[in-house]
DNA sequence: CACCCGATCTGACTGATCGTCAGATTTCTG
DNA sequence: CAGAAATCTGACGATCAGTCAGATCGGGTG
């Protein structure tokens, strides 16, 4: 299902050109946790990965595909944020407690991938159909499992339906991305992440009940 | 105020160096409308521009100096959106027709300067200082009044104290400016941006009053 | 008008990176 | 171990970054 591992001229690779080609992948992820995206070169990753830049070349097309790559790899563990929003009951305390676990899903997802998750949205806002894609993967199952709550509370006459339910669950999802893509700009903001937390789990169960959060 | 515009060697521009430095950024500003971000060149900036690239080292120390510039500009202008948070009545039908102003100034604003902001985005959570002031600059304003009026809600006793008012006010502003950015995201993505606008205003409104919004 | 002088621009250069290719090196196979 | 396949790399032409000394421009002056 995965496919096999292909150079660019279109061979299968062997066993030690995957070792390579991973090594190449890890340094890349290392050198965007260091460096900005626009001053990543094929140059430092190849000599990074004790190799050469035409090695490189050899399995990648150029920067932005092994970055895709690695995006791709993210987007598959991404499917386990779907798993926080379906079927949850979304009543109650136990509905507040649903929407915490969806923030702190997103934030710790966050956390394990900023700068992967950085270059993806630059590169899906900037038109990259690839990208956008990987984004989409990873997004839209959180919020069609969303929409399908927020259908529900409707259908039980919980919640005007002067809002679309896919709107709203788009526009909650988008939040969460946000925050969790700002978590260290909270901070240096003197917001301070549990203090966050709160509040994104509140607008969350609102979103989706349209109600107040039960006082605990 | 603004201060005089000086070359990067400190000498202060007279008329024809001003003219040629503002081309200069027009064409910055008209290539970061189509290409990438990272495939800018100050090349083909300074082709655009009729001159050569020795000119543009001139003006600006690097690209990501002369595009701050822009961001700068462009702050400037950010405050109105301050003045759409500001001192407004949040209560009933007159608050949510505030939020709804206050969603339509963002949506408006990103769309105006949407390939810069990206760029700003990308650059603050980079950890570029002189970028994240900018990004500070235009929400810090909204944010403070947004907190502001939060305050005033919890003092009256309609929202309950369990959330703090600047990590709600910083929350709502993040999900604003994250929806306004993905504006064309949302479009192909069949979520119609007349629906996210009564979701956005919406949310808005339910995390400033803590209540549902009023039938209408 | 001829000249001058500061402001402005640019050709040309060095060095770095890109991206390619043919050939060297390593690993695998029998 | 020989031969083949896989893998790697040195070397190269092209492009771009960034610098500097000198050419050009344009307004003011006598």
């Amino acid at each position: 299902m995965t496919g096999q591992v292909r150079t660019v001229d279109g061979r299968v690779a062997g066993r030690r050109g995957q070792a390579t080609r991973q090594k190449l992948l890890d340094c890349l992820r290392e050198m965007l946790d260091t460096s900005p995206y626009r001053d990543v070169k094929v140059i430092d990753v190849a000599r990074m990965a004790g190799t050469s830049p035409a090695t490189f070349y050899q399995y990648f097309q150029d920067v932005e595909s092994a970055i895709l790559e690695i995006a791709n790899d993210m987007a598959k563990d991404g499917q386990r944020l779907k798993t926080l929003a379906e079927d949850q009951n979304w009543s109650g305390k136990g509905g507040f407690a649903a929407a915490e676990a969806l923030a702190d899903g997103f934030l710790e997802f966050w956390r394990d991938y900023e700068p992967i998750l950085r270059v993806v949205d630059l590169a899906s806002a900037e038109g990259d159909k690839r990208f956008y894609k990987v984004r989409q993967k990873i997004l839209t199952a959180v919020t069609g499992s969303l929409t399908e709550a927020i259908e529900n509370m409707q259908a039980k006459g919980k919640v005007g339906d002067d809002v679309q339910p896919n709107a709203m669950a788009g526009t909650l999802v988008a939040m969460l991305a946000a925050v969790a893509g700002h978590q260290k700009g909270f901070e240096s903001w003197n917001i301070k992440m549990k203090d966050v937390r709160p509040a994104l789990s509140t607008l969350v169960f609102m979103g989706v009940t349209g109600k107040k959060p039960p006082t605990r």
